[in-house]
DNA sequence: GCCGATAGTTGTATGCGGCAACCATTCCGG
DNA sequence: CCGGAATGGTTGCCGCATACAACTATCGGC
């Protein structure tokens, strides 16, 4: 029969079981990098990814959406960055309240170091897979998440 | 070539992606039942497992091991439990500086609750997949988890 | 019976994240 | 062009999750 609760409970212990490997995992990160505290790490990344892609800079209420996080948790956050000297704000000409994030050269190397250190420990994780069966996983990971989101991010695609 | 760094990339992005997922899927639990902080439900869980699977009942520190915690984060969590009445701690009869978790009523029945209104939120977010999917997603996050965690429960394996 | 190992608890600190209140600026309707 | 509503961001305050270190009570072997 096409219930399926037995699969998806099977499925539940595994994420949970995925946290706890990613709690190890990044439990692992501040002794390579003391400065840059995991969470703040997604946060540069997406700086560097709004960055280059929209029209405009990146701007902390957009960036907010992006990671789905508060947006004080953002300022927070980026108070860190730019106080460690990864992110620099610049005023934005254009509205005298926001102010466009952007990194510094020593924020892209951290960001370069730190995605070179978790390659690294994918890369020997993983050195059993196949290409095409990281590649499935992958594909697999990324329609969960999305279905996952979908609940939620409606406000979001609204806002825009 | 075989470097793959790309792939690991990609698949790094939608672990992150996933961690957002998985955040703001936690915080619909608060909603439903306020007494059950997320994390807690891990452990609630794996009592449950615990205290049904080997020879004796579940010890805090098996427990600590199998959820890669620290022992003081298992007491603290614990300590939460049977404060809202879910889990009872009894003497160990052969240890007097132990003593055995198991759940109560009551504590089976927000498990129950609380894992009910999770598979209805999978069901929901995951009603395009089909079985065998599903199946294949549920086989490569468990090898996925199980290789990321090789490199850290080698100590807990020789500790047994 | 003493001493080292062990189970658990408690003190303290940190990261992460939310909500509500607040400030400054911008935008819009008159 | 002015005044009030909307908006971007920050700050105060809170709670959860987690770790490490110090401590207590017990156990076990010699």
């Amino acid at each position: 029969m096409t219930d399926g609760s037995a699969a998806r409970r099977e499925l539940l212990a595994h994420v949970r079981e995925m946290l706890r490997a990613v709690r190890l995992f990044k439990n692992d990160l501040p002794a390579q990098h003391p400065a840059v505290p995991f969470g703040t790490v997604s946060v540069l990344s997406m700086i560097d990814v709004m960055a280059a892609e929209p029209p405009a800079g990146c701007h902390g209420k957009e960036l907010a959406a992006r990671c789905s996080l508060d947006p004080s948790t953002i300022s927070r956050t980026v108070a860190t960055l730019v106080r460690s000297g990864l992110v620099q704000r610049t005023a934005d000409p254009a509205d005298g309240r926001a102010s466009v994030l952007s990194l510094t050269p020593l924020g892209r190397q951290t960001l370069s170091d730190v995605t070179a250190w978790a390659d690294d420990r994918l890369a020997d994780a993983l050195k059993e897979w196949r290409p095409d069966e990281l590649a499935a996983f992958t594909a697999l990971l990324r329609r969960f998440s999305t279905d996952l989101m979908s609940r939620y991010d409606q406000p979001l695609e609204a806002a825009r």
